[in-house]
DNA sequence: TCTGGGGTCCTGCCACGT
DNA sequence: TCTGACGTGGCAGGACCC
């Protein structure tokens, strides 16, 4: 592990909340929680406001909206958080070419490969830096944490949130460490923190007390040698700019337990479909089948297949997948499937082959066939926005809550619900001052549309200039405007 | 009061070839 | 010809992460 605290963690707070609070301002201040909607959906982000009624990731949408009956309950908008990500990144890039984005919302940069910090006061102002031009550019704030290793870079942020920044002074981390629960480690979920509990360790400093052999018996070899290490505070991966993909799949959770088997069989082919999709838009193609399947009791299984050579052709993964669905026993019904493909190459010579021979059959053999009579495709018919937008075109138009919209007349909106026959939209936009105002239309009123969402900050008009490139002179120290944790926002 | 979606990595077991 | 050791690959499941 380096001397220097050079490590940087960038966590967005509450991201797709945050961004969906910025680009609605009537929903400034009031919780508001982004996830899956259905009966069966989970929260993936819920706003410091929700998290005060107890309102967290991964919960049931349904317990959430028990616990918070008055918050906003939005749809994730992909696009728009992919957007702000970008920018996000980009920024980022501006410190160092050493850039390991770890989802949407989080990284780590390696300042000193960018030769943007050497020692604690410059990561440090880098990091206010930072932080000022990501609220610049955006309109959100991010929490930096800042240290010698990836481990405590990303400890630090979690202690800096929300809209803080912490930095670990090298020599102080087995300290720091030792009161820490267990679970603070990256690599103990719950499973591993109750096995450690159970054998009487509840802290880090109780794990690096154990020793390195404890920890192997305990847990194996791989994870007891790693986590002894993470427990010492000692951490020597490196920041990785680029990782390939190692497998791409997609699944589908029904609003109800699917029993009809040629149901069950017309969704694996459509998610076979779905899954080459991406595949090909990767640019791989893969070896390995992977069909999952979750009972109606939530227990999961996977089968999968291996195939001679690597493919990317519908017709070849549906065929497989159908062969593993065959092996299954879904009596009693299936609440998931999946479908994967893993051993990833890049195109083959025999890839293009097989592409060549699907484009001359026209795609005949390269459909799924229509969906069992009566059945309407998808998961259990309220699937959210990104569904949606790969279905064929719905009998009646829906309006996801959340999502943008334009009418001729009021200009841009977003859906507050709909029902019955109606959609109640709000017209506001990320730079409105006052919520805007509500109005109700008729589903399939044709002056309104669906359409991209605004950007969060006007391009032209950004709330406050960002500083020049990160690449600039180390010299400016400043930059110490938004060093203050934002009162409303503190966490419960 | 129920538990998403898209990933990665590790472990144990088994079959197979040498 | 039989047997055991060993390495490797495939498969299934579990844990974890965001």
């Amino acid at each position: 592990m380096r001397a220097a605290p050079t490590i940087l963690h960038l966590d967005m707070d509450a991201f797709f909340a945050a961004a969906e609070q910025a680009s609605k301002p009537s929903l400034r201040g009031k919780p508001v929680i982004v996830g899956g909607l259905g009966p069966r959906g989970v929260v993936a982000t819920a706003s410091y406001e929700a998290r005060r009624f107890g309102v967290h990731s991964a919960m049931p949408t349904a317990q959430a909206r028990r616990l918070c009956p008055n918050g906003a309950y939005l749809y994730p908008r992909f696009h728009l958080y992919r957007s702000v990500s970008d920018q996000v990144m980009e920024l980022l890039r501006g410190l160092s070419p050493l850039v390991e984005p770890l989802s949407l919302d989080e990284a780590f940069v390696d300042l000193e490969a960018g030769g943007v910090a050497f020692d604690e006061a410059g990561a440090r102002a880098a990091g206010e830096r930072l932080r000022a031009d990501i609220r610049a550019v955006t309109g959100l704030s991010g929490s930096v944490g800042l240290a010698g290793s990836k481990m405590l870079a990303k400890i630090a942020s979690e202690e800096a949130k929300p809209d803080g920044l912490v930095l670990i002074p090298p020599g102080t981390e087995r300290e720091l460490l030792a009161p820490m629960p267990v679970r603070t480690l990256p690599g103990v979920g719950p499973a591993t923190g109750e096995h450690l509990r159970r054998a009487g360790m509840t802290t880090v400093g109780e794990l690096a007390e154990a020793g390195e052999d404890e920890l192997v018996r305990l847990l194996g070899r791989a994870h007891g040698v790693a986590l002894y290490r993470m427990a010492l505070g000692r951490d020597d991966r490196a920041v990785v700019a680029e990782r390939d993909a190692k497998s791409v799949s997609v699944e589908d959770t029904f609003d109800v337990d699917l029993h009809d088997r040629v149901r069950i069989r017309y969704e694996v082919q459509r998610l076979a479909d779905r899954c080459v999709q991406r595949l090909r838009g990767s640019g791989h193609s893969g070896r390995t089948i992977v069909l999952k399947v979750r009972r109606f009791d939530f227990s999961t299984l996977t089968r999968s297949e291996t195939l001679r050579g690597p493919t990317d052709d519908p017709a070849v993964v549906r065929e497989a997948a159908g062969r593993l669905l065959d092996a299954v026993d879904t009596t009693g019904g299936v609440r998931l499937l999946g479908v994967g493909v893993s051993g990833l190459a890049d195109y083959t010579q025999e890839d293009l082959f097989a592409q060549f021979a699907e484009a001359s059959a026209e795609g005949a053999a390269g459909e799924p066939g229509a969906p069992p009579e009566g059945l309407a495709p998808g998961p259990g018919g309220a699937e959210g926005p990104v569904a949606a937008a790969e279905e064929e075109p719905a009998p009646e138009r829906r309006w996801p809550a959340g999502s943008d919209v334009r009418h001729s007349e009021y200009g841009a909106g977003w859906v507050q619900g709909s029902g019955v026959g109606r959609v109640t939209v709000r017209f506001e936009e990320p730079g409105s001052a006052q919520p805007g105002r509500v109005r109700t239309f008729k589903v399939d009123d044709p002056e309104l549309v669906p359409s991209d969402p605004l950007p969060l900050v006007d391009p032209g008009r950004p709330a406050q200039a960002p500083s020049s490139p990160a690449s600039r002179p180390k010299s400016r120290s400043g930059a110490a405007a938004e060093t203050s944790p934002g009162s409303e926002t503190s966490s419960p």
